[in-house]
DNA sequence: GAGTGGTCTAGACCACGCA
DNA sequence: GCGTGGTCTAGACCACTCT
């Protein structure tokens, strides 16, 4: 995948260093770091150097820069992991806010396609978590969400979940989620549509499957969730 | 929406200078610009600070640099083009090519939703292109693209419109297609469909709702695309 | 070898946040 | 007033392309 480096910029390996102090948990999602000049200083690099690498790290999201402050880790909130990776509006482009409405949560054997999806070895265990939300207090997604058992130990003896599970993953168990792969398709809604979403069988339904991936691109969540579709879009900007 | 400078870093005004000449086609695109030099000289700037614009420029994939050549308009290419903004493949991640089959251009007065979505004039008029495509042979997409007929005059006395419609923006109009929003969501297949795609009527599709806008976020085009559901998804990298 | 973009440095000054 | 990030400069050297 990666090609043989053959000249590796200054920038590159600083760039390296600090993702794995990052991921390693050196700082906490909020905390600053050191100085650009402190961070030159220890690494004996230019200033501009180091600049260079937060700025990419920023773009990133990895890193939140204010003047005048310091440079922090960024953290995903509830607000801000659910705008940056929530996608469903309703037509025209008013964002939305998802409000919970039941969840289930079970530790199993993870199933082939599962394995497949998030590179699970053959007797890996799962956690299922099933959850339906609401929109304006209307049953509108139901989601399965299944994540490696040994990835996250004990997510499943936690009372109670919150809204956005990446803020958790991060804060909890140290996997930054910085990537999402979608596919969307439409498919006709079943008999457990109807219990789930109150909607008629046979009625459209818009199914998004979601492969989450960590700062080290590893797969570490796989979401397949099932949208109601009249009032509901999915909406993008492309770039 | 733009809120006042108060102060205006350098490097922001030539970023403007230069979108500015690309946008009135100061050079054509594959054309190469000036060097990094000769443009710092004659701005009255460091080369540093044009190279800041440059990259910025870069990453908007409006220009494309090739270290010992130079810097260039980013072109349109059939390829570029396809799959930049194309987002159908099939499950699991295979990037596909659609074929074009059976297209009707016509030039018509604009409909109330068509002058909301483009900020078009009460009196505006449009031009409507149809057009049917296959996946590997099969019908898959039937498309309605409506622009403005006042942007692209004689638009619809071209022989044959390419396969992607945003190159010929750029080089005959001097239109960059910079982004595009897109909103999806899942329809039961009409007698229209049935008629286009081959599908059954009632069966699931997937209806891809976009709006592509121009460099100065100028609401472009606007182009429905209903894309038949068994065997294609709709994919997209969240970062 | 000449010319281009790519990396890196050292140092200056500006804008911002805070004590 | 101090420390932070943000902008800008001038100059050096490296890597790539073409002649």
């Amino acid at each position: 995948m990666t090609e043989t480096p053959g000249y590796r910029p200054l920038y590159r390996q600083v760039y390296d260093i600090l993702v794995n102090r990052v991921v390693q948990g050196a700082w906490r999602p909020g905390e600053a770091l050191p100085s650009e000049q402190s961070l030159a200083k220890e690494l004996g690099v230019s200033q501009g150097t180091v600049r260079k690498v937060l700025d990419a790290l920023t773009a990133e999201k990895l890193l939140e820069r204010r003047q005048g402050k310091g440079t922090y880790i960024a953290e995903h909130t509830q607000e801000r992991a659910l705008f940056r990776f929530f996608r469903i509006a309703r037509p025209g482009g008013e964002r939305l806010k998802p409000e919970r409405a039941g969840e289930t949560v079970k530790v199993r054997a993870a199933r082939a396609a599962e394995r497949a999806k998030l590179d699970l070895e053959r007797d890996a265990r799962v956690v299922e978590i099933t959850r339906n939300r609401s929109i304006d207090g209307q049953p509108a997604i139901h989601e399965v969400i299944v994540v490696s058992a040994q990835l996250f130990p004990g997510i499943e003896k936690r009372a109670s979940l919150p809204n956005t599970l990446y803020s958790l993953y991060q804060t909890e168990y140290g996997i930054n989620i910085v990537s999402t792969r979608e596919e969307v398709h439409a498919e006709l809604a079943t008999a457990s549509d109807h219990r789930a979403l109150g909607v008629e069988v046979g009625s459209p339904i818009l199914v998004i499957d979601r492969v989450a991936l960590s700062l080290q691109e590893r797969k570490v969540e796989w979401r397949v969730s099932r949208l109601k579709s009249d009032g509901f879009v999915y909406a993008v900007t492309l770039t």
